[in-house]
DNA sequence: TCGATTAGTGGACACCGTCCACATTGCTAT
DNA sequence: ATAGCAATGTGGACGGTGTCCACTAATCGA
C-alpha cells in the first residue's frame, strides 16, 4: 500500500513535477480514501520525499545502466573516460526524456531527506565518485587533480541540465543543445588534463 | 496596483520560494479582494511569471553592483578576471542568501516567457557574457577558447548554486562549503588557461 | 477467546484558484 | 453638461486540496 501510494505518485510526477504529486489523486489511484494515507506518510511531503527517493532511484538506475554499457577493464585510460561521459549523458539524457522526475528528485522538501530505501544500492554522487577513483588508478588523472573533482564536475553538468529543461535555456533548439552540450564536454574533458 | 502585487508576491517569494506566491494572499497584502488581481493577470501563474521576472532582476542588480566594485581598466588582465570572479561569488550569494528569491527567479511556469520590463536592462547571461568578452579584449584567453564559454561557465556555477542550497548539498557546514567553492573557482579558471 | 494494535472510512474545516454577475469610477464624444 | 463606455474593484459561489477528528473493521498474540 505505501509502496502503492508512492508508485502512483511518481506517475504524477513523471507528467507534472513534484507539484502534481497531490495526495488525494495519489490515493484516488491506489483505490483508497485520502485519510488511508496518513496510516503511512505524516502528511504529504512525507509521501513527496518518498517520491523524491524513488525518482532519485531512477536517476542513479540509469546511470549505471549506460556505465555498464562501457566495455573495458578498469585500468584502460579511455574506458575509464569514456564511463565518466556515460555518466554525464545519461544524466542529462534522463533530465531530458523524464524532466518531472528530473525536477523530483531534486524537490525533497525542506526539512526532510532522501528516505534510504537500501542503503547499498549507489547515489548518483556514489558513481560519480566511483568513476573519478577509476581514472586516476587507470593514470588519466593525477590523485591530486582529483581530490574533490566531484563537486566542481557534478555542478556543471547538473547545471547544465537544469538550465536547459526547467531553466532559461529549456526553449533551445535541438542542434544548439547537442551543441552547447558538446563544448561542455570539452569544458569538463579540458579540466582533466 | 499591479506592481503592488509583484512586489507583495515578491516578498512571499522571499521567505518561502515560488510555491508561496499565492495570489490571494498578495491581493491580501495589498488590500483589495482576490478577484481584482485578475484585472492585471490572466491568472496565477501570470504573476508568478512577474515575480519570477522581477527576481531575476535582483539577481542581475546584485551581480551588476558586484561587477562595478571591481576596480581596473578595461584591458588590465587581472581586472577582467577579477569582474568574472565577481560575477561568480554575486551569484552564489545570492543564492545563499536568498534562497526563496533566486529558487523563484528560474521557477517561470511553463507556457510563460520572462516579462520583459526594459529590455535594456542586463540579465544575468548577458553580464557574463561581456565579462568574457572582456577576457578576449584584455588578452587572458583567445577567441576560440572564448566561444560559447558563457554555457558551461553559467553551469557550472548554477549547478554548485542550486545543489547547495535546495539540492542535497544543502546541509554541508560552511566550511565544507567554502572548501568546495574555492575549489570550484580553480576549476573554472583552469578553464580559462 | 479476547483485547489491543493496525488499516481504512466518513465527515468536516480552512484555504486556494477561478468563474460569474454586479457596482463604481473616470474619461470622452456628443 | 451629460450620456455612454471602458476599466477597475466587489460579492458570492464552486470544485479541489491538505489535514484533523471520531469511528469501524480486521488481524494477531496472550
Amino acid at each position: 500500500m505505501r509502496a502503492g501510494l508512492v508508485a502512483a505518485g511518481l506517475e504524477l510526477a513523471r507528467t507534472g513535477g513534484p507539484d502534481a504529486v497531490v495526495l488525494r489523486e495519489a490515493t484516488r489511484a491506489v483505490g483508497v480514501v485520502p485519510n488511508a494515507a496518513y496510516r503511512h506518510f505524516a502528511d504529504r511531503d512525507e509521501l513527496l520525499a518518498a517520491v523524491c527517493t524513488a525518482a532519485m532511484h531512477e536517476l542513479a538506475d540509469r546511470m549505471s545502466a549506460e556505465i555498464a554499457k562501457v566495455r573495458g577493464k578498469q585500468d584502460n585510460p579511455a574506458a575509464a573516460q569514456r564511463r565518466l561521459g556515460a555518466i554525464g549523458t545519461a544524466y542529462l539524457r534522463f533530465a531530458h526524456e523524464e524532466p518531472g522526475l528530473f525536477a523530483t528528485a531534486f524537490a525533497v522538501p525542506e526539512q526532510h531527506t532522501y528516505a534510504s530505501t537500501e542503503d547499498a544500492d549507489p547515489t548518483p554522487l556514489g558513481l560519480l565518485r566511483t568513476a573519478l577513483d577509476n581514472l586516476v588508478t587507470a593514470g588519466v588523472i593525477t590523485p591530486t587533480r582529483r581530490k574533490d573533482l566531484e563537486f566542481p564536475i557534478w555542478s556543471t553538468v547538473h547545471g547544465l541540465a537544469t538550465l536547459t529543461t526547467h531553466g532559461p535555456l529549456r526553449a533551445l533548439s535541438p542542434t544548439q543543445l547537442r551543441h552547447i552540450e558538446s563544448q561542455t564536454w570539452d569544458y569538463i574533458g579540458n579540466s582533466l588534463s
